[in-house]
DNA sequence: TTGAAAGCGCTAACAC
DNA sequence: GTGTTAGCGCTTTCAA
């Protein structure tokens, strides 16, 4: 009944706008898809325009899509959600899409070695211009297919040999950052809760604290390093064994990550230690928990958010061929000084 | 150079296969699109499928898109990222959508009372099919502005009136089993750390709590109650008041929210509260971190992941018009028994 | 500066 | 059961 007494508006495409501007279609395509070299009269342009908005038009992204063979969106894939990096990268590769009008597909996988079926899907059916990727682990299958990809890929979070384009983050100069401080607070015994051996980021931060501790003359003690992986769980264990062993002894603790550091004040405060009395720790990537922790955490601040939109920026724009190669190296952002840290030097 | 000498092999599509099958490209579609009514001859069936197959067959939705003028992908709206509850939504939703061949689109938006823009452009120049939105707020611009959707939508954690599709948690129930639980073991000063006023979620847990008390013929108590939010610190400052009132005095604590328990229990460390001794605490929402934190916490199993699993099948089957509503209540998953609570019934 | 015409790859109504 | 035909909305030569 409403329908026949309201006059269907037509659907904004060309074909109605042209027709309400009289003009041919080809004109108000010129006009609307800002080509740069239009030659359109400015009465007509101004014209189309008006009548573009009145109808509110959005342009069809399919039937764009099809005829440039483009489809304007972007995929990403990351191998976890749960943690805090990833959903910071893609917070900013979603801000960097859309600023560029393009939509981010999202693709979810466990980052298993075996898989990469999301992916070949994802490109194969020309649902994306290119791909942002990340993953955990340095063989994974995503990696591989990514080799051979027919749109371009950026990597983010590390550099992939075989991948030139990439934006990762310079973890070896945070976990020197990082480091630098506690011994400038005069610790000596400086435990390291460190990575996975096959992942660049962890392996990156390891080196940094090697080279800290070479640069202040403190003798490197494999005892004071303990492998704790990623997770909350794994920065506990790594703690637990660290306090266990004789040959350790640390006055400050520097985790590889926010979860670690979380796990390892756990561990801490069961085993009796009170932070910063008893043990510093300072960690990496910054984030709400670390002020909300007790007490709240010193870190050394870590440009998910900006990964995320650098990469999406680099991707676009090697779709776009403005550029041919995107390499970003980020710096760490700031070291936050809390409460976490204990000043223990004689000279005070 | 080397392109002169590979002989590109030509796109697959429909006309190329058509061309190599000796048949029309018509037909190459009915067989390729799994139309159920297809009417073709098992003999040209099954070399259209295997010409397709040797060309490595994908179709192109653009122009399967245009043709139909269907995306075959559904956005998800979501207010932040790094909030555990929608990285597992959308790690559900994604499952969903790619279970039923669509992609998964995303949407990120701070919640803020004016935006809603992003939304706007997504369904206007037709990225998506459907919508599935999340938000804190019940006020949210994106809610206001589902309800004149021209694509279907589906709410995801909550009822609104004038939205018909949605999926959503009993956390009203989710509530009366975690308190029931503190009951059982004695506890008869519940102290409850509860959302805003203007959420449903937390409304809901506030009425499950006080439901529990009421069926066990406890008195309520305000001073019991604090509004914590969502948060680490505010779970933190709503304990840190708690712990303050003198007409409080509370032996055990409901909190919301994992991330509102964790808070709890760092006020609690603080303030030389030991867990369970001098306090039990039990939070809705399991997690990994559940079972890192020290001592692990006892909580009620929160569906986050399957609510965005149901939410993109009911949303599809919207679209593709299988049914004509969606309305999913999710039941709490199964009460996880750790150490963070202690039967202090005398009669034990 | 503008219009006419073709076609991206696909599907569906209609013939036969 | 299969081919013919038209057209989704857009961009891009080519002509005028």
């Amino acid at each position: 009944m409403r329908q026949n007494k309201v006059k269907p508006s037509p659907r904004a495409t060309l074909k109605n706008i042209a027709l309400k501007a009289k003009v041919d279609p080809s004109t108000v395509s010129r006009v609307l898809s800002q080509n740069p070299n239009q030659r359109v009269s400015s009465k007509t342009k101004n014209k189309i325009l008006e009548v573009a908005k009145g109808l509110d038009y959005q342009p069809n992204i399919s039937a764009r899509s099809l005829r440039v063979s483009k489809t304007f969106s972007i995929g990403i894939v990351v191998p976890q959600l749960d943690n805090p990096v990833f959903a910071e990268i893609i917070k900013g590769a979603e801000r960097g899409a859309s600023e560029k009008g393009y939509s981010l597909v999202i693709s979810y996988l466990e980052d298993g070695p075996s898989k990469g079926e999301p992916y070949k899907k994802l490109i194969q059916s020309n649902r994306v211009d290119g791909l942002l990727v990340t993953t955990l682990n340095k063989n994974s299958a995503i990696l591989r297919a990514a080799k051979k990809s027919t749109v371009p890929v950026v990597v983010l979070n590390r550099k992939v040999p075989g991948l030139i384009n990439s934006v990762y983050f310079n973890s070896s100069q945070a976990a020197k950052i990082a480091t630098k401080y506690l011994i400038a607070q005069g610790h000596k015994r400086i435990a390291h809760l460190s990575g996975q051996v096959n992942s660049s980021s962890g392996v990156g931060r390891f080196y940094g604290y090697k080279e800290a501790l070479e640069h202040a003359m403190i003798p490197f003690n494999p005892n004071l390093v303990e492998v704790s992986g990623y997770s909350i769980l794994g920065g506990s264990q790594a703690t637990e064994k660290l306090l266990a062993n004789p040959k350790a002894k640390p006055t400050a603790i520097f985790a590889l990550t926010l979860n670690v550091a979380v796990g390892a004040m756990m561990a801490l405060q069961k085993n009796g230690f009170s932070v910063p009395k008893d043990m510093s720790i300072v960690a990496i990537h910054d984030g709400p928990i670390a002020s909300a922790l007790h007490p709240p955490l010193t870190t050394v601040q870590m440009p998910s958010q900006k990964m995320g939109y650098e990469g999406a920026i680099g991707l676009i724009n090697l779709i776009e061929k403005n550029q041919n190669k995107v390499l970003v190296e980020l710096l760490p952002g700031d070291l936050i000084i809390r409460e976490s840290v204990k000043n223990i030097s004689k000279n005070k």
